[in-house]
DNA sequence: TTTGTGACGGAACGATCCGTCTGTCAAACT
DNA sequence: AGTTTGACAGACGGATCGTTCCGTCACAAA
């Protein structure tokens, strides 16, 4: 049997535990499954990961880093504040289409793990309120007259279009979502 | 000891089950909390709810018409059918300013279940249809321009705040959400 | 080639899960 | 008063949970 490196095996146990997370939930999925599906044994996988709520966390600090990575690339190439901003209800609308579209991870994950001390539900705190403070810089330079409402405002959104989309229509709901967002920054920002 | 009858204790357990399942998900809580709590044999609750499942559903069942009876009472003190749509969002903002407030029973539900056949969700999915139709039958009594777009907006204003309240801070974001409610209504209402 | 190290797969653990079964006792009816 | 009924509390069962343990084997160093 080919030797996998530590690294190696770190990935393939966090993307195998990411896809089953995500799509079923973290406490419907046990860790036999994990460990059936990543075609090793659970040692392997523990060593990696030291318990249950570690690779839960990693999860959903795994989700929270990529959910940046993508919305920071897809701002960057709008030219001003405000289009930054749109794009990201941009990128929210071609997800929530997606036929695997289950929701947003990082709220899943908190309503799975209501106690506020659990590492997971944390760090998916500490992602929302970084998207909120992003926002507000962003509305902040695309001159909004109050950038902490319009952060606020846009997050309800967000939360709002993750949410709808995964009970109802996603398609639907990711446009009515760019519709409104849209709407909101180009009534605060004078200008553009 | 006293015996009670079957409503009583289809009643007694329905009440246990909820502040728990609401309060610390259902997955996290087992029957033999509720049962302890109850104060009960587990035979009691089983012949009332012949599985966790069965009572999950009736758990999400129960918020869901105890959602309609608070919101259509409130909505009913209102005057104007806009005024019943932001009476809503008035209802929603207390709500969430509340210590014990720990998200929407029903988006929660449809998070920790989400297998699409599995009966507590349909229950979940079905409310928010409900939600917003209503919302629409509101909206064009209103006299909106497009009803079913202002629906599918205030729909996404009201889950969001429900779910941002749940992570972020509860008073803030009901406040924020009433606020642009108020907003959207106004502004595609002509008149009133 | 031999030796030593440590990652490996998989069996096995106690705890807890949901649901069933059993023996008891209160109430209702004759 | 005697009998039947059925609701009750709690013991119990198999299944599955997350986790630990152990014998094995691949690889690196000597």
């Amino acid at each position: 049997m080919a030797r996998r490196s530590g690294e190696e095996n770190r990935r393939n146990v966090l993307d195998v535990a990411t896809r089953l997370f995500y799509q079923q939930g973290i406490r419907a999925v046990g860790m036999d499954t994990v460990v059936k599906e990543c075609g090793v044994g659970n040692a392997t996988i523990y060593r990696q990961f030291p318990t249950k709520d570690a690779l839960a966390t990693a999860y959903v600090q795994g989700r929270a880093d990529a959910w940046f990575e993508r919305m920071e690339q897809a701002a960057g190439e709008a030219s001003s504040p405000a289009g930054k901003l749109m794009a990201v209800f941009e990128v929210l609308a071609g997800d929530t289409a997606g036929p695997a579209y289950r929701g947003c991870p990082m709220l899943n994950t908190s309503t799975e793990f209501p106690e506020g001390r659990h590492p997971a539900h944390l760090v998916a705190v500490g992602h929302k309120q970084q998207v909120r403070d992003w926002f507000r810089s962003l509305a902040s330079d695309a001159g909004a007259q109050d950038p902490g409402q319009l952060a606020d405002e846009l997050l309800i959104i967000l939360n709002g279009a993750y949410a709808t989309a995964a009970v109802l229509d996603g398609a639907t709901y990711g446009r009515r979502a760019l519709r409104l967002a849209r709407f909101l920054i180009e009534d605060s920002c004078p200008g553009s």
